[in-house]
DNA sequence: GTCTATAGCCCGATAGAC
DNA sequence: GTCTATCGGGCTATAGAC
């Protein structure tokens, strides 16, 4: 009775910490976070850092494992989608519009849920996290491209080279293109919103974006 | 002619301590930079830095003058050109057609100057300092985005409004997803290197990019 | 499982010699 | 203009009481 209580009080300890320092790590860098100040945040002794994740740096780790299985939950469905639907086809039989007319709405699919990810509060941190990872790799990013970010890349860059019907290459190269149209939004945020005089990017917001990034993804994967 | 040369001293310990710390400073961030790592990079003492910069703060907006003069100074020749040629036509009297003959070829240079700049390793450190200030601005993104940024973006948008003849509204919304495709070489150029097999973004690899950059552009920007 | 106390180190900044 | 020496404080990690 007694050790269940206290493993189950073990893994409430675990999961603040984690939340804590997804938040406090997005904000200021794994140098600049203190394990006091994750500690604080977390509302938890400063010693338990140690006795959970063996360091800092296997809470930062830890961190990065929570929101890379998170971000997998959000986007698996329409990844899952998409190949299975790439497989349920023989893409050969069917001409340009035919496989236009199955594809394209996947590929805009994938983009409105891509886009509200990046784009939500919810996300912020994560985004953070993982921009933080791009310029400067640690293992924490092998971990979120070999998990979420390669599968993902993985099954547009097929969605696309059938929709194209081109290589490889050319259809990885539209995929960035893709990628730099969603990802804007997110990563000169910043400068977006001081030139729009926005204050968030809400709701509101997101019904002015999204018609404009359809008709890019449209004009810039059939161009 | 002993202060002269005191006063030459002291200015080249001043540009090495900021060149050091434009590359400190990318690497590390700003609270994870240590002052003394600062001062060893540059081969100079500690103390200077508080002698010349008043601390670690100023040295750090310092190194953002640095890069702000010399990114205007990359972007000013096709800036000035776009702002002379809005200018110097009537574009009331002109038809899509003659619009588009004009001001596309000016809208490609600047994306080819601006696409050079981003991949270009002489500015990989100004690319860090500045994506970092996106996520977590302070008083150095101020100073960036009403030097450089809001500049170029105000003439880029101005451009586009008369290309397309649209609003303004809509034609920063276009320039956003013009400076996504762009950006997305560097933002995340780790994943790209990864996926494509590549080890750097360099000439080679550029003459890749290029024209499936181009195709883009002009896609977005007449969709 | 949680807490206090502390060891050992690095930090930014400055005083004062040269 | 440059250097050494040092202050006061925050850092990560851990030992040991409860």
């Amino acid at each position: 009775m007694n050790e269940f209580k206290e493993a189950e009080r073990g893994d409430l300890t675990r999961r603040v910490l984690i939340d804590a320092a997804i938040k406090v790590f997005a904000r200021d860098g794994f140098h600049a976070a203190s394990t006091r100040e994750l500690a604080h945040a977390a509302n938890v002794n400063l010693a338990l850092i140690n006795y959970y994740f063996k360091g800092k740096q296997g809470l930062y780790l830890a961190a990065f494992e929570k929101i890379t299985t998170q971000l997998k939950s959000e986007i698996s469905p329409v990844e899952d989608k998409i190949r299975l639907c790439l497989e349920k086809y023989d893409w050969s039989t069917l001409d340009k519009d035919g496989r236009k007319e199955i594809l394209l709405p996947l590929l805009l699919e994938m983009a409105n849920t891509f886009l509200k990810l990046l784009t939500s509060d919810k996300t912020k941190e994560w985004a953070q996290l993982i921009m933080r990872e791009q310029q400067e790799p640690t293992a924490a990013f092998e971990y979120v491209f070999s998990t979420f970010i390669r599968p993902m890349l993985t099954q547009i860059i097929r969605l696309i080279k059938v929709l194209r019907n081109t290589d490889e290459e050319e259809a990885a190269m539209i995929t960035f293109s893709v990628f730099g149209l969603l990802a804007v939004w997110r990563v000169v945020r910043t400068g977006i919103l001081r030139r729009m005089k926005w204050t968030t990017i809400g709701e509101e917001e997101l019904q002015k974006i999204l018609p404009v990034v359809h008709r890019n993804i449209i004009a810039v994967v059939f161009a």
